[in-house]
DNA sequence: CTGCCATTTTACCGGC
DNA sequence: GCCGGTAAAATGGCAG
């Protein structure tokens, strides 16, 4: 590698350095948040709650009601084509 | 490590190496058959099925339908305690 | 929608049906080898051996291959992610 | 039956509500952060990084502590498995 | 029966 | 815009 070569070199190592650091300590505040939620649903869970049933309404309460709705039917379509009377 | 030590846990090394061999082959052979499953899926999915779905639809027959019921409840009643309508 | 709409009974449905009970039956299949892991573990057990380290050992040995080549990888990376630094 | 029972509209629903409001709120600071990181490797992908590479830089970074620890705690698994054999 | 670990499912990102 | 593969989340199963 050329003198030129090494010198751009280093510059774009640290400039990658920098990068890659701020997307550890990133990744790490996300992993703490994630955390703060796992202790929330073993609170939940510890005050009699099922956290199962939470995690769904969590996740319903974020879909579009349109893409349940369209689930919700092809669910059951294929459940009817399938001969089973209902599915949860 | 005495003389007898020594030659007993020899033969106990055999023994537990022969164990996890076992448990090697019976392992490929389970990830073999995961593959098809997946292949399957891949089938159904290049034929136009919605393969999320019929995941749903095996995970579904498999299970009581008792299970299935009280699961359903359970969902409806968190829900009306947050005010939403229908949760699939 | 590509397949089984508002008339659940034809040929869709049957093709369904198939796929469905052929994933069933790999899984079945799936299940009855997980068994026979099962009870080779609990043979060993009844032979003195801990299952737990047992199972460490199953679990490294599924590693053991990749390890090397990842860490060889590793230093193909760093290279990579040099050889990216003369477009800066 | 711990929470909530038939009558869904109690301190029961507003413990719950409160929980997945709390969790919500986590949830929604967490995909802010992963947007974060998203935007700046979308920033060094800019400036002439790959990113793909730089995923796996990041991701090894994560790994490599563990790596040698593990590779260290091979040998005492198999130190282990042969003391065992003492039993045999 | 509770917590841990493996598997499975879901969501995401980059390429075509 | 789909699709494949890869990382995160969730579910289920197992041992203690």
């Amino acid at each position: 590698m050329s003198q030129i070569g090494h010198n751009s070199g280093g510059i774009a190592a640290d400039h990658l350095k920098s990068f890659i650091e701020r997307i550890e300590r990133l990744e790490e505040e996300k992993a703490a948040i994630a955390n703060d939620i796992k202790e929330v649903y073993a609170e939940a869970k510890g005050t009699g709650f099922d956290t199962k049933i939470m995690r769904r309404i969590v996740k319903a309460r974020k879909m579009e009601p349109n893409t349940r709705a369209e689930m919700a039917e092809l669910l059951d379509i294929y459940a009817r084509a399938l001969g089973m009377s209902d599915i949860v």
